[in-house]
DNA sequence: CCCGTTTCCTGTACACTGTACAATACGCCC
DNA sequence: GGGCGTATTGTACAGTGTACAGGAAACGGG
């Protein structure tokens, strides 16, 4: 299938890792995570399926090389003087990172590593941050936690795939159903209906590429910075130092 | 290959939508999300891969009444009288029903939707809630997105699954290099590094079923609901009113 | 310059997946 | 008892990830 090419090409038009990662991720952008196949980015780069195996070990590892790409340039320019403004750019430049490629966010939401990345400079970004703020020991440890799991929390979600099988079938019918639940016992729901509807997490049937949720995201960190602040003077609260 | 039972058992043993979502959430619970495949649900229940299409349209609606069925009964008992205590509820029984089924994890959130859900009664108690916060309108829709975010997010993460293959051998080598990286130009992190290995998000080699995170769960949703208080309450910080 | 080794890719093969589609048996109602 | 809707058996197909063997080109030491 190969078409010409005899064996190998010029030296500099050969197969690389780097040149699969780009093609996977193209690729991806394109067709989404869930079509994305390795044999598609085989005939896209002209060679045989087995051919990618001598550079990546497995379709997995493939992914999470896409995803340490996706990830890079992340960590904003360093030592967080102020931890709040540090933090807040850390967030947005993920937000803005996923933004470009919104269809790696499942792939980097669920998995347990964002893979080879464990970019140490993000961590000690964090980890200095933090300390800032007035944060020690175990006290330390479930704030990053916080922190990591508010970065990828949200995103994750507003770049989350819409149904692959018949789209706009689909999102015309659950726009009737949303639009029919402003009627029957909901008070709340049913005031603030029009301002919800396909601008609210379940209650859309669009996602964030078409329908940013800029206001909800900046809402978002910006509680969880508040939050922390109070938690590191140690508001009487239950869970601080534990 | 159904063995015996000729084409129908006894009206009861047969086959219906809820036995089937049983079977695959069953499945799941033992094999991961990944290796989920309608073929294996068919040969559990002793039928034709095929008859599973009469009850489910296909495999993506069966994974997403399975997270239909995961979600059920998360919202806490009604009328949020004290704000902050019901949505610590709601998080918290969120937690505990994806760690009845942890496998579902990734599932959950990373889709648009937690599809057939579209549980309005949640949805009215997460708007009643930050109602009675005192969010109106636009800042209402931002905070509920907020608060919908915080409930997925870390929960998502903490449990979401290890690298499939080679599970142990991946854990050894990941374990090496976290260790590795405390000598190296970050202080922070080689600091806390012993406190922080396997305990943190991006530093650990095991998900939150065998280590879990309670502790940065009780501080992110302690600081997410702090930070709306606060932000209800009309700091001067940005982001207010848009 | 030649020859073995290493590097990188071509080919073949296999087990497995989701699902479209036709055929077929069962229970129920007129 | 004939027909009809329901629920399932079967067949089929295109597509997937990846193990494995082989072979062509580049390289490096004699």
């Amino acid at each position: 299938m190969p078409a010409f090419r005899t064996q190998r090409a010029s030296r500099d038009s050969a197969l690389s890792r780097e040149r699969i990662v780009a093609a996977a991720l193209a690729l991806i952008d394109r067709n989404g995570a869930a079509e994305f196949s390795l044999r598609d980015v085989a005939r896209r780069l002209g060679v045989y399926p087995t051919a990618i195996y001598w550079h990546v070990p497995s379709r997995n590892a493939l992914i999470g090389e896409v995803c340490a790409r996706v990830m890079r340039d992340i960590v904003p320019p360093v030592s967080p003087r102020n931890w709040r403004a540090w933090l807040e750019g850390l967030f947005r430049r993920y937000r803005a990172a996923v933004r470009r490629h919104p269809n790696v966010a499942p792939l980097l939401g669920a998995q347990l590593v964002s893979n080879t990345s464990l970019d140490a400079r993000m961590i000690e970004g964090v980890l200095a941050a933090l300390s800032h703020a007035g944060y020690r020991g175990r006290g330390l440890v479930d704030a990053f936690n916080a922190v990591v799991a508010a970065m990828s929390g949200f995103v994750t979600m507003e770049f989350g795939p819409e149904p692959a099988e018949d789209p706009r079938g689909w999102a015309a019918d659950f726009e009737r159903r949303i639009r029919a639940l402003g009627s029957a016992g909901y008070p709340v729901l049913t005031r603030n209906l029009p301002a919800l509807a396909n601008r609210a997490f379940i209650l859309r049937w669009q996602n964030g590429t078409k329908v940013p949720l800029d206001g909800g995201f900046e809402a978002f960190i910006d509680s969880v910075i508040r939050g922390l602040a109070a938690r590191a003077r140690g508001g009487r609260r239950k869970g601080r130092g534990r």
